[in-house]
DNA sequence: GACAAATATATCAAAGTGATATATAATTGA
DNA sequence: TCAATTATATATCACTTTGATATATTTGTC
């Protein structure tokens, strides 16, 4: 239990909705838990392979239309470790944003840059909104399975920040603005 | 220029405002980019060493009471190595929040459980929130000087961000009020 | 039918974390 | 006063994760 590797836990929770494929869940991290979680197949099959070691899931090796593929399943007691974890406190909630340690140190470089940064930040900001407008709309329909509150409930989030996050920019551009025709 | 380490740049940003010891850029790092970024002792004294061989920064030992310590200083060279990468488009803006992890897989513990990560978030949020108006009252004395303009944009950014966090723990806790007595 | 894109698994160097080790100076409190 | 604790200061290491690369097959497109 002294691990803190999270890969083990994101591997496990997803197992814990369905049987899935290394493949596939490096889809449905980059879909799914896009906005909050990351993950690389580099960290994803050895973690597989050692979670099968460990008991924790099972493998199956599916043949379907003459194409080769591992079926990964979570055990009971895989299913304990991971309630295990979610019951704990969470010990790290870190944000790494790139544009705002270029903002921090834009005085080398000057408010023209900075200007470019925060509207290609905007940008994305708006793109990200639009997908996960459509994400809440469609849980919206479906809100009396027990997975989609959950994932409802971090789709929220998502469309909180980015609004926050759109909102700021708003701000950041006509202060500087001021600062500029000063 | 192929090189994608963000510790170089985070290092030659904050010697490009003032000399200073790898110890002093932990605490700068834990202080002041807390926020949006972080790095540790294991990751900063190697980059240092390194950036030395590379000729970005000088080193010069120090003998402060009777104390000895390594006072790093940015070169001409270093600092348009900043400038050039300060210029370039962000790679990567991060979440990584374990905290909606725990919420998104929540359904194998329930909702109880959720309502209780929740409540640990928005006590984090709070005294985040009031360390950061602390942060943004004290620069607003003093925005003449052009690097604390930097940085009262990503105090902003973070006073925003909390702000949405905690709007987002009120419809959270509302919603999963609904949901129970359902 | 050729070409590109998607599916599928695997490995590896490099980056970064978190813990640990070591040593000295400053501060706090009994 | 002196013992304990905290802060200063540098360094290393195992482990986690990333991002790139390799390989091979299937599906979709023009």
């Amino acid at each position: 239990m002294a691990n803190a590797k999270k890969m083990d836990f994101v591997i496990l929770g997803l197992l814990s909705h369905e049987p899935m494929t290394g493949y596939e869940i490096k889809k449905r991290i980059d879909s799914t838990l896009h906005f909050f979680w990351s993950g690389s197949f580099g960290s994803i099959y050895p973690t597989l392979n050692q979670l099968e070691i460990e008991g924790k899931v099972t493998k199956e090796n599916v043949s379907q239309n003459g194409r080769e593929k591992i079926s990964y399943s979570i055990t009971e007691f895989g299913r304990e470790d991971l309630r295990a974890w979610l019951k704990k406190p969470s010990e790290k909630d870190e944000l790494r944003y790139e544009t705002l340690l270029k903002l921090f140190f834009g005085n080398e470089t000057g408010l023209e840059s900075i200007k470019e940064h925060i509207a290609r930040f905007e940008e994305k900001c708006k793109s990200e909104l639009l997908v996960l407008n459509v994400f809440a709309n469609n849980l919206e329909q479906a809100l009396d399975n027990e997975t989609h509150k959950h994932y409802y409930l971090t789709v929220k989030f998502g469309i909180k920040t980015y609004e926050a996050y759109l909102s700021w920019c708003d701000e950041a551009k006509e202060q500087i603005k001021e600062w500029t025709n000063k």
